[in-house]
RNA sequence: GGGAGGUUAGCUCAGCGGUUAGAGCACCUGCCUUACACGCAGGGGGUCGCGGGUUCGAAUCCCUCACCUCCCACCA
């Protein structure tokens, strides 16, 4: 979008810088350099975007002030007018005195600042009488026109029906009574300031007091403010009107005070509320069918944490202030008369038509940016046109952003939507968190932890970074980015690259199968195909659900764990032909083909190069991986058994390993290894003896009990042994083992203590307590191979 | 003043009733084992903010409190 203030703060600052301004230049030339400027950043987006392989159709491309959408702007503003939803009336809104602009309610920020309450006197008229007011900013006294108290506060009822005269300047201030007055604080009188203070504005209405303008836009103080403070600043004339009053005996007292004041959130300096006349759309009507479409569900909002917030907000909306005192944006479309009639109209031609003359002056104010980007959805497709493409992608099914333009544009985008269309413009609006440092510092310019996508695209890679931002996209929380989380995919990429070289060095004539029937293969190769299928099976719902750290923590795990880490080490001796297997090059082959297609959507170069290395990657899809299917699950692949063998042969060899260090073995010192298991799971084991051997660098593994002497443990029910000549610990190896043997001690006590409760018994579902009685057996054997490795009995 | 979220390993975060609390990075000890040292193997490290409660069982559910973030809000 043109992004209004924002881009024409930018161009200013450099007009400044050139000596020059957007008042010297006038609006035509000043609106060149805006497309000029807008042109060269522009382009800068569309590259990051490239560069993040966005898989846009650029074609598509629209921008807030092309044609089609400007159209589609003034319908909707004539259609919200005619339908009596925008008005155009004086009213106090919030003005940025350097911005030189009204703002909406949404672009102030309420900053905690320590600042001043000053207790001034005022004389009531016709006695001697002082009441006394305070206030936070004194410089409003001038524009008084009223006290107001609280209707039933006694203290003050023999004040009604009189006035208060205002110090340093006179003017007579009737007593006005009000519910709205909080008898606790201060006083309990409250000067009234109508044209200064949006409270004090309402209260003017309710009571018809007049108003007096003493700040003009310029932040500076009017004639009426009188001629001692005519031309100051407002905080010069705040200064000047306490030293006044304190000179004059009316300042009572000052003390600090703590309170809220609202700073423009683009200049940062404070607001000035400003009676000005500005155009209000009154979207009440259009916050209840938004309200509404969330709560029968055809908004869904992503996390579902943000209903509340969805809630609070649109119950409590009021009149959005659509007008700005800006060049660069949408010009109002409407017209003024010489004597000041108004006409809104498509165009001035219609316009003319309506007024009978052709002498108008078009409204020199724009719109607010987030009015045409509220129209996003349906004006880049045509409407108000009945175009096909409206017809095809309207509505959408999810629009993805940041949770901070929840109200500015995601709000605004449903509620036009609803208004013009009768549809929510998306099913659903997945909110994520705001990209922050490492430290969790919001990123800014002006802090300098400010982390440039090209850069980090150009130092690690655009998957690295894709699949860190995916990953880190937990619900509800925001997105910690840090350069050592991106090295770390970085090093995942690098692993996918050299699993793939591995297997296209080694798989011989073997080629990617469309699918692969299990039966008659080894363990190993129906053991990865089952974790394959399952990884499928969790992937695709998280992807579905915006769970996108779940889905890369899975396919991460899955392929350097699994795959990797013991699939391919499991695969070299039958790929080597110490103990061949049946095709085996076709499960790696397609394993990986189906593990790359699932990384795909978060590592899009990366798995489309090696895809498409692939020998017979063309069965899948003959161009390319972005339009193969996306793979799930493969039940005749999935085998509880075979898992169950192999995670029993895998915590083995691991056991194996470890048990070397503990019994203080040299790296390549020969053991000879014992097992003893049940049925299928010894089976197993003993047909992949050569894998034990492989992968425990093992001498020997025989099937039955081990000799007298041997280590025991015990591990997903097989029992180990381990023979070897046993070695001196070290002494860092023998504390680690006394340690955890202490540990084990207290386990087991804690174990025993509880299988032996009828409660835990009688209460706890079955298989948690047959758990509880295998853990304990495990934990038993565990101990004395601890012991007997310290040479304890 | 309302509301939301957070508080778990040195750091950034998962886990959100089943008892052995996980990951990445960082750290320690071995390894250049013919895919990968951006690697392999082994390992250390947590009274899950505090205090109560419910339960056979709580990081997980309930309550109190503390601290941190953020949003909303016209107490002068």
């Amino acid at each position: 979008d043109h992004a209004g203030i924002a881009t024409q703060l930018m161009v200013e600052r450099q007009l400044a810088s050139e000596g020059t301004s957007r008042v010297a230049l006038g609006r035509e030339r000043f609106l060149a350099r805006m497309w000029q400027w807008k042109e060269q950043y522009h382009g800068n987006i569309r590259q990051q975007l490239d560069l993040m392989g966005a898989s846009c159709d650029w074609t598509r491309e629209r921008f807030t002030l092309d044609a089609g959408l400007s159209r589609a702007v003034r319908e909707a503003f004539v259609r919200l007018y005619r339908e009596g939803l925008i008005t155009r009336g004086e009213y106090i809104v919030n003005w940025s005195p350097t911005l030189g602009t009204a703002v909406s309610d949404l672009e102030v920020e309420m900053k905690t600042v320590q600042g001043k309450l000053y207790h001034i006197a005022y004389p009531v008229e016709g006695s001697d009488e002082r009441i006394v007011v305070a206030t936070t900013r004194p410089e409003t006294m001038l524009g008084d026109t009223a006290v107001a108290l609280h209707p039933d506060d006694e203290r003050y009822s023999h004040l009604h029906g009189k006035a208060a005269l205002l110090p340093l300047v006179g003017r007579r201030l009737p007593f006005v009574a009000d519910a709205a007055v909080d008898r606790e604080f201060g006083t309990g009188l409250v000067k009234i300031t109508p044209f200064h203070d949006p409270s004090d504005f309402e209260m003017g209405r309710r009571h018809n007091l007049p108003g007096i303008k003493v700040i003009g836009p310029d932040g500076r103080m009017t004639a009426e403010a009188g001629p001692d403070f005519a031309g100051l600043d407002r905080f010069e004339a705040r200064a000047k009107v306490v030293s006044r009053l304190r000179d004059e005996g009316w300042l009572l007292k000052i003390e600090d005070h703590i309170h809220n004041v609202g700073h423009s959130q683009r200049s940062g300096e404070p607001i000035e509320p400003l009676v000005s006349t500005q155009w209000f759309c009154d979207v009440s009507e259009m916050a209840v069918k938004a309200l509404d479409a969330n709560r029968d569900g055809r908004l869904t909002l992503v996390p579902e944490s943000w209903d509340k917030t969805w809630e609070h907000w649109l119950a409590n909306i009021k009149p959005w202030c659509i007008s700005r005192q800006l060049w660069w944006g949408h010009q109002i479309p409407a017209w003024y008369t010489q004597d000041g009639r108004c006409f809104v109209a498509l165009t001035a031609d219609e316009a003319a038509k309506e007024a009978g003359t052709d002498q108008l002056t078009q409204d020199p104010d724009v719109l607010d940016t987030w009015f045409s980007s509220a129209l996003w959805p349906f004006s880049t497709l045509g409407w108000p046109d009945d175009t096909l493409d409206l017809r095809t992608f309207y509505p959408t099914s999810v629009l993805v952003t940041g949770f901070d333009i929840l109200f500015f544009w995601v709000a605004r985008m449903v509620m036009t939507g609803l208004h013009f269309t009768s549809e929510a413009p998306f099913a659903a609006a997945h909110l994520t968190g705001l990209v922050r440092d490492a430290e969790g510092q919001k990123m800014s310019k002006t802090k300098g932890n400010v982390l440039d996508p090209s850069e980090l695209i150009e130092e690690f890679g655009a998957d690295a970074l894709r699949f860190t931002l995916a990953s880190l996209d937990s619900p509800g929380r925001d997105i910690p980015l840090n350069k050592d989380q991106i090295a770390g995919y970085r090093a995942f990429g690098n692993k996918l690259w050299n699993a793939t070289r591995f297997a296209l060095s080694r798989v011989g004539e073997a080629r990617v199968q469309e699918t692969i029937d299990p039966a008659g293969l080894a363990a190993p190769e129906r053991w990865i195909l089952s974790r394959l299928s399952r990884v499928a099976a969790e992937v695709e719902p998280r992807f579905t659900a915006f769970r996108f750290d779940e889905a890369c923590n899975r396919l991460y795990h899955f392929f350097w764990g699994d795959f990797c880490d013991w699939y391919i080490e499991l695969s070299k001796p039958a790929l080597f032909g110490d103990a061949p297997r049946p095709r085996v090059g076709e499960v790696l082959l397609t394993v990986l083909d189906r593990a790359l297609r699932l990384l795909h959507p978060v590592m899009p170069f990366l798995t489309e190069e090696l895809w498409q290395r692939l020998p017979g990657h063309e069965v899948i899809h003959p161009e390319t991986i972005c339009l193969a299917p996306y793979p799930g699950r493969e039940a005749a692949w999935e085998s509880s058994e075979v898992e169950a063998g192999m995670d029993a042969l895998i915590q083995v060899i691991t056991r194996v390993r470890s048990l070397r260090t503990e019994l203080g073995l040299a790296p390549k010192a020969k053991i000879d290894l014992f097992l003893a298991a049940d049925a299928s799971v010894g089976e197993m084991l003993a047909e992949q003896a050569p894998l034990l051997r492989f992968l425990g660098r093992v001498e020997t593994v025989t099937m039955g009990a081990p000799p007298e002497g041997a280590v025991r443990d015990l591990v997903a029910g097989v029992e180990i042994g381990v023979s070897v000549e046993r070695q001196e610990l070290g002494e860092e190896e023998r504390s680690r083992l006394a340690k955890e043997l202490e540990k084990l001690d207290r386990d087991i006590a804690s174990a025993e203590a509880r299988l032996a409760n009828a409660e835990f018994l009688a209460k706890a579902p079955a298989h948690v307590v047959s758990g509880g009685v295998a853990r304990l057996a495990e934990m038993r054997e565990r101990q004395s191979a601890l012991r007997s490795g310290l040479g304890l009995s």
